[in-house]
DNA sequence: ATTATCTATAGATCTATAGATAATGC
DNA sequence: ATTATCTATAGATCTATAGATAATGC
């Protein structure tokens, strides 16, 4: 039996990671709706009460998981290297935790939690001017945030509903697919 | 004051009507779970114990929901128009209320009812095995699921998320640069 | 003394059901 | 007599809070 565990020692600041590790996991498994704070507590192996402490609400933690590591490649990562590392995140299973997983957490939460379209918006609204720079057409944005919706639609297809072959398939093959695809779309001049 | 309506006569068959009605617009509105039988029972104008009766559980009401008027289209729409068909669909708003709004509750429910993905995936499969009739490509399955789910995607930016100017841009802009840059991967003979 | 953790529970839901009521068809 | 509709509520959640307990730092 896994009875009583000998207990951590006291660590807040160890305690709100692990809350906010297990909240991850949970929202993207889940969707906010259905996750409960029960479980992230219990995932965390952390009293439930501990997450109003540390985050005020579920809400608030929700909003708080989709911020955390979502810049990062953003910033880490040259305009021009920036669609395919992105579709390579989404289609990298088990890669980094912060990678394909936050996107599971957008893609399950967002039709339920109110905060989650702004905060997927928001964020859109970056990639897409990052994406759009490489494009002198007067509609670059347009093509960009195109761009990045078949990225999420593929995501959506592989991460949730999981449909085959293309859950499966190989990323190099997708990646190729997607990227010969919109070779036209994101770097001509705009003249059609 | 909107005090006692008159009564309804009693109609049994125009009362589960009603019910899907409200219901395809509320999980279109909230999504499965933060949706509310009584809210359904309500903007159906009909007593919320009325939809245990005529459907069961609130499941099965979603089921049917998605159920419905999904495979209109596919029955009505040679191969070859499909794809455009679905897209103008997904871009239309307030088109044939079947069309956009249930696109609406298949994105707003995916990640939470666990009944959504497998009725998306059901549904998914049939329309990407008509497209893929349209390639020679040994690999025209995933082409065909390839461009399913950048519908999927640009209907989540537009309906769901509504991020500037995809949310707002006209049909037959979005149109075109999606048609162009589907073009060879829909209809060349696979050959890379 | 401070503060991380835990107990216990308030308060507000929500789905679903049992059984009463009342409108229809014969 | 049948059955569509309604009332009332069971039973099971879930988020959030108030306040007790106990481990740490001085």
């Amino acid at each position: 039996m896994t009875e009583n565990a000998p207990p951590r020692p006291r660590d807040a600041q160890g305690t709100r990671a692990r809350i906010l590790h297990a909240a991850g996991a949970v929202f993207a498994e889940r969707g906010y709706e259905a996750a409960t704070v029960r479980e992230i507590a219990g995932r965390a192996e952390v009293n439930q009460a501990l997450i109003f402490r540390y985050f005020g609400s579920k809400q608030a933690l929700l909003t708080e998981v989709m911020a955390q590591g979502g810049k990062e490649q953003l910033i880490n990562t040259p305009a021009e290297r920036l669609f395919e590392t992105a579709l390579r995140g989404v289609l990298t299973k088990g890669g980094k935790p912060g990678t394909d997983r936050l996107l599971a957490v957008y893609l399950r939460s967002i039709g339920s939690a109110d905060a989650a379209p702004e905060t997927v918006r928001a964020l859109g609204e970056e990639y897409a001017a990052a994406l759009a720079a490489l494009s002198s057409a007067d509609d670059s944005t347009l093509r960009a945030q195109l761009a990045m919706a078949w990225l999420l639609g593929i995501g959506l297809m592989r991460v949730v509903v999981g449909q085959e072959p293309l859950a499966s398939a190989e990323p190099d093959e997708i990646c190729g697919h997607v990227l010969t695809a919109l070779e036209g779309l994101l770097s001509e001049d705009g003249r059609e």
